[in-house]
DNA sequence: TTCTTGATGATACGAACGTATCAGATACGG
DNA sequence: CCGTATCTGATACGTTCGTATCATCAAGAA
């Protein structure tokens, strides 16, 4: 047996080239040649594991999703004070803002995708069956800092859950553009989460 | 004086041809063979009207930006007892929403715009600048409505606000994926007025 | 009619890009 | 060292697309 190599690193390897193109210069500007380029690979090698373009944006897209899984349950790992309901939470929230370089890239791309996916069904399934929903997450959390009593009073958990992930994706998107300040989303999300859990 | 010829409105004319494509097909796939086509016209009459691809699509995005809010304030005024600030507000936030097949591929537009705008100065600035902050008008409608006595208590109208209307964008993304139902985030929006309002 | 603006048609250039092809280099386990 | 898996390089084909060119036609006001 002659040279083994990890073809799934290496797939991940060149999915991240794409990644770093698509963050800074958009999902357009990604073609095969450049991708190659970031990667340090030749042309021949991103065709040699991906075969055409589609496979390659839509693998990508697929690590991308894990990546972000994997970086949110460390994030969640790893808070402070971890058995107030509340408090993981607003970690939980502030995974989906971006809240540095890395998370603004990783939402820069993952918007991208979202709209490409619009007109690609392919793309789409992996945004609907690969990603665990948010909403769901977040109302279970609800209801169990409703059970510790942590809550000021009744609420419909999953009323609330939607509308505070969707406005969280919401102000996401607007701080892409420069349109507001991280300070103040913050303190939009602690608004809610005082009106929440007094 | 030869023939005189509204240029306003035939650049208006082509740029609904670049909505319809890119409602359907996706920005990435308006081109100016395709665009004058659909609207009807050569392509060097695309050419004619708007120099480059670039100027276009900017223009486009201006008529498309004028075209919505002329729908918005029309939907207001004919909004059914427009003395409650609540029913006003009720339909300045559906108007946001995916509800018909109009205001579908509106998103649709409005979103891929969005995202190149990443990528894109000049797309951006028409963003920034064109736009009138919905958070604004909604937090003034929450501070009139308190004035009135509509509010069922005292609440940062700011904050409600920026949830709100970043909320409704973010379902709105959400049922053009189909990932929700319009039902759903119609009760979403009225659990939250009625938080509100009482 | 004449002149100017509006509009068309055919065509072509050059660049970018996805994909394909083929020959060959490199490295490693048996 | 031999064979296989891995990887590279150069190159080419066909298509799409933005843009440019040039000749021409239509129409309406002066």
């Amino acid at each position: 047996m002659p040279k083994r190599v990890n073809h799934d690193e290496r797939r991940r390897q060149i999915a991240g080239a794409v990644w770093r193109i698509a963050a800074d210069q958009g999902l357009d500007a990604v073609n095969m040649r450049d991708v190659a380029a970031e990667a340090g690979v030749s042309l021949r090698l991103v065709q040699y594991y991906f075969e055409t373009k589609h496979n390659l944006l839509v693998l990508a897209l697929r690590y991308l999703n894990e990546r972000s899984e994997q970086r949110a349950t460390a994030r969640i790992a790893a808070t402070p004070g971890a058995t107030s309901t509340r408090a993981v939470l607003r970690e939980v929230l502030m995974e989906f803002l971006p809240i540095d370089e890395e998370h603004r890239d990783t939402l820069r791309v993952h918007l991208a995708y979202y709209v490409r996916s619009l007109n690609d069904p392919e793309l789409a399934a992996v945004f609907l069956n690969d990603e665990t929903p948010l909403e769901e997450l977040v109302a279970g959390m609800l209801d169990q800092a409703h059970e510790a009593g942590e809550l000021v009073s009744r609420v419909n958990a999953r009323h609330e859950a939607d509308l505070i992930v969707s406005g969280v994706n919401g102000l996401g998107i607007d701080l892409l553009h420069g349109r507001r300040q991280l300070d103040d989303v913050v303190a939009v999300i602690d608004y809610h989460l005082a009106r929440l859990f007094g």
